[in-house]
RNA sequence: GCGAGUGUGGCGAAAUUGGCAUACGCGUAAGACUUAGGAUCUUAUGUCCUCGACGUGCAGGUUCAAGUCCUGUCACUCGCACCA
């Protein structure tokens, strides 16, 4: 078959018979698969975004076999560093260079011969879609869930910016490696922590895979404590979090992290020159070093000294970098003989190490971190774990001295980027009414096209007059713009939104149409993005439904990770390794078919691999087979069609076992499984063309279902056949097909016999015989009772349709 | 360090509740057809071998029966990484 020819005849005909567009009519019969959009990168599409979006849309396919109304878009997250630092380097426009690769990225994406929906198309640089990007900023900001504050921030120091928590992940720039430092700033946040609760508890209810769901857990860390307050000889008075009050007996000095403001406030005047010094020593230390967990431990005495709200005692407190100023209280209590960090401290310092948890048997070895009984405690010794930490945490509750308290590791998220390929934060800076919103009617703030690249610290847009200045919405005086873009990933935690009603300019999306095509019924897209923008659109989707825009809670219900395809070297595709496998040139030879058919095949979905093209001829061949028997069998006169002996029972059956399993497998996205039932059905039919009298009219029908059944997976190919058949619409409007449980009956099995669980024989039994049948049989059989060599029998297992063990 | 996952032929990989390990394919070998074969078809193909034994990273355990369950251990991958 002429691949190429098929290719561009079929796709053609889908595109002029509307067959890729949503039928809007049948929104009750929805499915909404989609696939995580791209960023228009200068390179072409490589292998994994085959992998991605040419196998997710063999899932698409197949729902709309099964009756669905399918809606797959596809579209671009197109604004980014990468056009910039391009920008940067080569001096074009990241305008034109963005708008030119998407242009590429689209034509190589028709090659897939996916159902996308194009005329729902999005790209995010576009100012019809980052209006409305602006648009979803103001509404979090009017309900308080976008605020501004100065803050350390995590600078990377060879791409000029801020980055996010999670892109300063180990404490290097996720872009280009460089170590994070910290830089004092005044920054735009997202009140992500606001939801913390519920973006932990609505884990529960998705369809994700269970390690996804584990990240985000972690991400989130819940961690249930509590806050106890200790004063210091001065008056003043903070709080250390906890999760270990029942260790409070134990402590024996207290920490405030470096940042924490009462440590220029407490310190001792002969102190000072140290600490200030220790302070200083911190603030220039980078992220990577003060993350790591390997490193030993620092700090200071301040040379004050606080009291134990437990017992009285008076101890010493320090300033140390290994206490986070960012989590809890920024304050901890030390207690070296029950925390691995504390004991390290302590043992360095000199300071007291008391036991205060002992196991079971009454000996432990110091640092025990372990739930433990409660010794040298007073009136809690002998208490347990969960039990101790209430009973004295209560007590110091009613002293006013603590309070159970759950905190989150959960930051909320730096949304700001000095950058310029970005969507304007919509706010105006005025000298008398301060951060005012722009109003919607003037939205979208357009990103100017002249500006300047050059990376110095500050936002390109900082430096471009005409749109820094305005007047301000309330007083109309002279303002200032906000000189930021909004992290990309903001873009990116609405999209799925826009996608049904994409051509909406009154609004982002109308609710009455949102609400009937979502939550997202599939989602494909990589494992990376667990962790952010995952996260990032269930928040957006749960704040935008308590701002009553949206009736559910969740906006992906079930998603898949696809396996990542590596290089044939073993390692991750990139350009500086020159491993990056096209697909171009395997379309040329073979076409789009046999590549998606391939990549099904060659690997488990979930799971992916080396790239290796050793058995893509073998797909090619399977496909050369079943054209072959495909016209052989179509030429032959109906024949025999009353014949229905052995032979074509098990034709039969292959074909139902075939229908039963390709449907579940591609249900549950096994690809790999499905083609190799598909192969089997395909030996079958030649093994029974091989027959002198054949029933052909049986031979047809199994042909047909067979087209039907590649037809998601090799799409233009069955889409070429089912014509040959005579057909005048589409395959994809045909029934998927189904099959017959009374087929899959056979009437005799094979049975494995085991003497003493060794395998010794096999035996053909019929279907109908019972357990004490089925025993008898085989305990008659020659082969068995040989095997047996007089041995008495002294029991039977009989398990129906597989296996008799007897045990002698 | 903590958490999760993976480990099966020469290779990619299969294996409902524990129930014939290695489906499907690649590769390899032999044969058929052919002027020819890098096409097509057929057969064989876990290892050692004579019966038979041994085989799912390694060592144990539970069971009539373990790739699957349990304990320990090694290797690799991913995630988190001083979160008190």
């Amino acid at each position: 078959m002429d691949m190429h020819a098929i290719e561009k005849k079929w796709q053609k005909y889908w595109e002029e018979n509307k067959l890729n567009e949503f039928d809007k009519s049948k929104t009750d019969k929805k499915f909404y698969c989609l696939e995580m959009f791209s960023y228009p990168s200068g390179a072409k599409l490589h292998m994994g975004h085959w992998y991605n979006f040419g196998l997710a849309d063999c899932y698409a396919r197949y729902k709309k076999m099964k009756g669905y109304a399918v809606f797959q878009p596809m579209g671009f997250d197109a604004f980014g560093l990468p056009a910039e630092n391009y920008a940067i380097k080569t001096g074009i426009h990241p305008q034109d260079s963005t708008l030119k690769n998407i242009e590429t990225m689209e034509n190589q994406l028709r090659h897939i011969g996916a159902m996308f929906d194009w005329t729902a198309e999005i790209k995010t640089c576009m100012p019809d879609y980052y209006k409305w990007t602006q648009w979803m900023f103001l509404r979090l900001y009017e309900k308080g869930l976008a605020y501004r504050k100065e803050a350390p921030v995590n600078w990377c120091p060879s791409c000029n910016t801020v980055l996010a928590n999670e892109q300063a992940a180990g404490g290097v720039c996720e872009r280009c490696g460089s170590p994070v430092v910290k830089k004092n700033l005044t920054q735009w946040f997202f009140k992500i922590t606001a939801y913390a609760e519920e973006l932990l508890s609505g884990l529960d209810g998705l369809d994700w895979p269970e390690k996804t769901k584990l990240m985000q857990k972690n991400w989130i860390g819940k961690s249930y404590g509590a806050e106890i307050t200790f004063a210091a000889e001065s008056g003043d008075e903070f709080k250390v979090f906890t999760t270990r009050a029942d260790t409070i007996f134990g402590v024996s000095y207290v920490v405030l992290a470096p940042e924490h403001p009462l440590v220029a406030k407490l310190t001792t005047p002969d102190r000072e020159k140290d600490v200030k010094a220790y302070v200083e020593a911190t603030a220039k230390t980078n992220e990577i070093d003060r993350l790591s967990s390997d490193r030993e431990k620092t700090g200071v005495f301040i040379g004050a000294y606080a009291v134990s709200p437990a017992d009285g005692r008076k101890i010493p407190i320090y300033a140390a970098d290994y206490v986070l100023f960012s989590y809890g209280t920024g304050a901890v209590m030390g207690v070296p003989a029950h925390d691995e960090r504390d004991f390290a401290f302590a043992s360095k310092y000199g300071l007291p190490i008391t036991q205060v948890i002992t196991d079971k048997e009454g000996n432990a070895t110091l640092p025990f971190t372990d739930d433990g009984y409660l010794v040298n405690s007073g009136e809690f010794d002998g208490l347990f774990g969960d039990d101790a930490r209430k009973a004295i945490v209560k007590k110091l509750e009613d002293g006013g001295k603590a309070s159970f308290k759950v905190n989150y590791r959960l930051r909320d998220w730096l949304i700001s980027r000095q950058r310029y390929w970005g969507a304007p934060i919509p706010v105006i800076h005025c000298p008398h009414c301060g951060d005012v919103a722009v109003p919607d009617e003037d939205l979208p703030v357009l990103l100017p096209y002249d500006v300047e690249f050059k990376p110095d610290g500050k936002s390109p847009l900082a430096k471009h007059e005409g749109f820094m200045h305005c007047k301000c919405p309330k007083c109309g005086g002279d303002a200032q713009r906000d000189p930021d873009t909004l992290d990309t990933f903001v873009c990116s935690s609405w999209y799925y939104l826009r996608y049904p009603d994409a051509h909406n300019d009154k609004a982002p999306f109308d609710p009455e149409i949102i609400n009937k095509m979502l939550p997202v019924d599939k989602y494909v897209g990589g494992a990376e993005h667990a962790c952010m923008h995952l996260l990032y659109a269930r928040f957006f989707t749960k704040a935008l439904r308590d701002m009553g825009y949206l009736n559910f809670d969740e906006p992906f219900t079930s998603l898949t990770h696809q396996g990542v395809i590596l290089g044939p070297d073993g390692n991750k595709m990139s350009k500086s390794k020159g491993n990056v496998v096209s697909p171009d040139p395997y379309v040329e030879e073979y076409g789009a078919d046999v590549l998606r058919l391939y990549l099904m095949f060659g690997f488990n979905y979930v799971d992916g691999g080396p790239w290796n093209d050793d058995g893509i001829k073998s797909v090619a061949k399977f496909l050369d087979r079943v054209e072959r028997l495909f016209y052989k069998i179509t030429a032959m006169p109906d024949e025999n069609a009353d014949t229905y002996g052995a032979d074509e029972k098990e034709l039969d059956f292959v074909l139902n076992n075939t229908i039963k399993s390709v449907d579940n497998d591609m249900n549950t996205l096994s690809y790999n499984t499905a083609i190799a039932r598909l192969m089997e059905l395909t030996n079958a039919l030649n093994k029974y063309d091989n027959l002198p009298v054949k029933n052909t009219v049986l031979m047809k029908e199994a042909m047909k279902r067979m087209v039907l059944l590649l037809a998601p997976c090799a799409p233009h190919f069955s889409e070429e056949l089912w014509s040959q058949l005579g057909n005048k619409s589409s395959v994809f409007l045909a029934d998927y097909p189904t099959f017959d449980e009374k087929k899959l009956v056979k009437d005799e099995v094979e049975y494995a016999v085991q003497i003493n669980s060794r395998m010794k024989a096999k035996i053909v039994l019929s279907k109908s015989l019972s357990k004490e049948d089925i025993e008898k049989a085989a305990l008659a059989d020659a082969d068995v009772i040989a095997a047996l060599e007089g041995k008495p029998v002294k029991k039977v297992i009989v398990i129906v349709n597989r296996l008799i063990n007897i045990i002698a």
